[in-house]
DNA sequence: CTGAATTTTCAGTATATTCTGAAAATACAG
DNA sequence: CTGTATTTTCAGAATATACTGAAAATTCAG
């Protein structure tokens, strides 16, 4: 299972990315071996394709599963576990936006509500209260427009972007807000 | 510039929080700071709020002008570099997007189009060129979508976000695909 | 049961990141 | 210019994170 070169370039990259994205580095590029492969790989197949320690790839792999982004197979008459990634792309960003909502956004607003609640917050200042109110606010909006879009499938996704584009163009005769600058990079 | 208690959690969570999005704890915090604050603040005055070190605060503030998520500015007679963040929170959540596609998206389209013009790509196994191009389609079709949204004001988009809400109830009478198991946090 | 195959755990090590204080650079009032 | 206020840089220390190999735990065929 050494790997050709270009599947290595695509497998060092998820390995970055991984990393921007709360995985470590070999998180990343376990989770890249398994998205590429046709069939499901065992621990030992992943151990030569990266070159890192049998004990590595375990907890790499009890991570992925954590973010529930492979899934444990068994051959028959085989004693080991085989991993894969779901064949669905679709799928597979479901759950990273829903595992990172779950990580980043939920938390957040709890502790934003919590806040709130608790006995100091009259006390606090009102421009400190009107911006926790406002992130509060901002930040349902998005999960409720979240939940009610989690589950629509890729075909109707495809038309609900496409239509909020253009309603967005439509709605965009009005002069429109300066844009955000970018950066290039 | 002794933070009160209801303050000191906020800016503690969005430490952590930082953390998960590619700053680190104290460029969070500092920023959780600058947002509460009703007045752009000086360099020494985050210092104080933070009890961390006059050059962290230095290096987290240039990182923080990198995202682009803060601003300076002067007061009159004064010498110093006052900062502070926008006071429209759309901006702030459209800058923070535009800078993680920037850094997450963008590089990773780069690559998968790099892997796709490779001499060895044809060599490549089908099952692996496939998901390659599925990705690629999928990311892109995301970029499209974004660069459409990107301009569109807060008012815009909490139409255009009940509506797609809305559309997606409409074309939800027929059965769903089976969702994402979702994680208790 | 027993023991071979396999996975998991974990203490110690290696690596990477963040933070600090001191020194250097910059900015500008007088 | 000179000197003071301010910010930036950076080498080294402190901390946090990731990785390994060896040992322990688990699994299951016989």
């Amino acid at each position: 299972m050494k790997l050709p070169a270009l599947q290595q370039k695509f497998v060092i990259h998820f390995g970055e990315m991984g990393a921007r994205w709360g995985m470590n580095r070999t998180v990343g590029q376990i989770y890249a071996v398994l998205f590429l492969s046709e069939q499901a790989l065992c621990a030992d197949e992943i151990v030569t394709a990266l070159g890192v320690s049998r004990s590595n790839v375990s907890m790499g792999l009890k991570e992925l599963q954590s973010w529930q982004l492979v899934h444990l197979e068994h051959q028959p008459g085989d004693r080991k576990d085989y991993f894969s990634t779901p064949d669905d792309l679709w799928q597979i960003v479901m759950t990273l936006v829903e595992q990172r909502k779950a990580r980043e956004v939920d938390p957040t607003l709890t502790v934003l509500r919590g806040l709130q609640m608790d006995g100091d917050y009259k006390d606090t200042n009102a421009h400190a209260r009107s911006r926790i109110e406002e992130a509060t606010r901002m930040i349902e909006l998005f999960s409720r427009w979240y939940e009610d879009m989690r589950d629509v499938d890729i075909e109707r996704l495809e038309r609900l972007l496409t239509m909020g584009a253009a309603a967005q163009k439509v709605l965009n005769f009005k002069p429109r807000k300066k844009s955000v600058k970018r950066k290039e990079n």
